[in-house]
DNA sequence: GTCTATAGCGGGATAGAC
DNA sequence: GTCTATCCCGCTATAGAC
């Protein structure tokens, strides 16, 4: 019983390394097994099929990101700080598991079934991420009437901290590459980029009273 | 010999289709010779191998991206002209091309050696980026000096400059989803982000004591 | 240049011994 | 639960007819 677990607990981390890193397409049952350092029969034995020890893998990932965004949206914060914060959740997430973005996107991007499947498991129609987004969207359009930020698509403003957040995570093999830079020091520079992103985001649309009517000239 | 010029092209053309939407593994021979409607051994007639195939559109690919910009790093242009100019010619790049960063990405984190082959090809160094930047990277700190702009890292910069560009077509699948978004709708958002990042960039960066004489130079 | 046929191999999956 | 052996399919690649 203890000796099933290990195993079926080796197989899943094991899987979780190759299909991340190969994608689905790419990660054979065997560099599984390899990895793992048993059978191969034993990933039949233990999830039936390639196909069903990856959707374990993928809705594991899928899932991080949605329940850790979603908590935070809903929190009563002041509108700077509700921002900090939903910057630092995505940072961590992505410290804790680098693979996350390049795995979803992908996987996305090549199936999109993959997509169609998770919302009708989850039993969530389209609208499912324009609800959750709602509350958001309303305080980023509060913010530009109350005249204290520019007058930007709120859907702009999502786009621009999930790229901000995820990219660089993206940009990984080639910001590493045969740099002497490693998985530390990668770290550290995502960890300070939590406070330059929420900088860079917040002056980049903040209203400055003085010389907001000049610059309603220059960009709107 | 007209035949003949033909069949290569649609070849290549149904090749680029498959490789840059299913990668390397998810494509196989037999999709790209049904896209291009010709019989699966004329690609090996062609193009010797899967392989080699491949790394005609990886290269295409790859290529388009640093050409683009590198022209465009040794210009002489004001400090924010050169900003505003080096984002609307990646957003061109990836409203023409769509499928690049995902192509990209994917492929390099997939197969770290497709990096190291391209520079060997090349005949580059690992510091060619870097040389590349140098000139780009001076001029911010030059900027910070100046204390025009903020005290900020010129690698964070320029990666910020590259996430906001490319990363909203990562996120194309989950933007366009079931959404009733078509292609076109699609384009002239991403055109519209031509200046809205750059806005988003420049005011950023800013140093606030000293906006007034920026301003000046901002759309000469 | 273009096709058909097929070699050869690797991958997912299963049967069955222990 | 774990292993070996094996089935069977699909893929790359090539041989050879036309």
């Amino acid at each position: 019983m203890t000796q099933n677990y290990n195993t079926e607990k080796r197989i899943i981390d094991a899987a979780r390394a190759v299909f991340t890193t190969k994608g689905y397409n790419g990660a054979t049952m065997q560099d599984i097994a390899n990895e793992a350092d048993v059978n191969k029969a034993l990933l039949h034995y233990y999830f039936r099929s390639k196909e069903k020890l990856f959707n374990l893998i993928f809705d594991e990932a899928f899932s991080c990101i949605l329940s850790n965004l979603t908590n935070l949206l809903e929190e009563e914060l002041k509108f700077e700080k509700k921002l900090k914060r939903i910057i630092e959740a995505y940072i961590d997430t992505f410290v804790s598991y680098p693979y996350i973005p390049n795995f979803i996107i992908h996987e996305l991007a090549s199936n999109a079934n993959q997509l169609d499947r998770k919302l009708k498991e989850y039993k969530i129609s389209k609208y499912f991420f324009i609800r959750r987004f709602i509350k958001i969207r309303t305080e980023i359009d509060n913010e530009i009437v109350k005249n204290r930020i520019k007058d930007i698509e709120a859907n702009d403003l999502i786009i621009n901290i999930i790229s901000l957040c995820a990219f660089p995570f993206l940009l990984r093999p080639i910001i590493t590459f045969n740099d002497g830079m490693y998985n530390s020091t990668f770290k550290i520079q995502m960890e300070m980029r939590k406070e330059s992103i929420t900088d860079l985001i917040i002056n980049g649309i903040r209203n400055k009273k003085h010389n907001s009517s000049l610059l309603r000239f220059f960009f709107i």
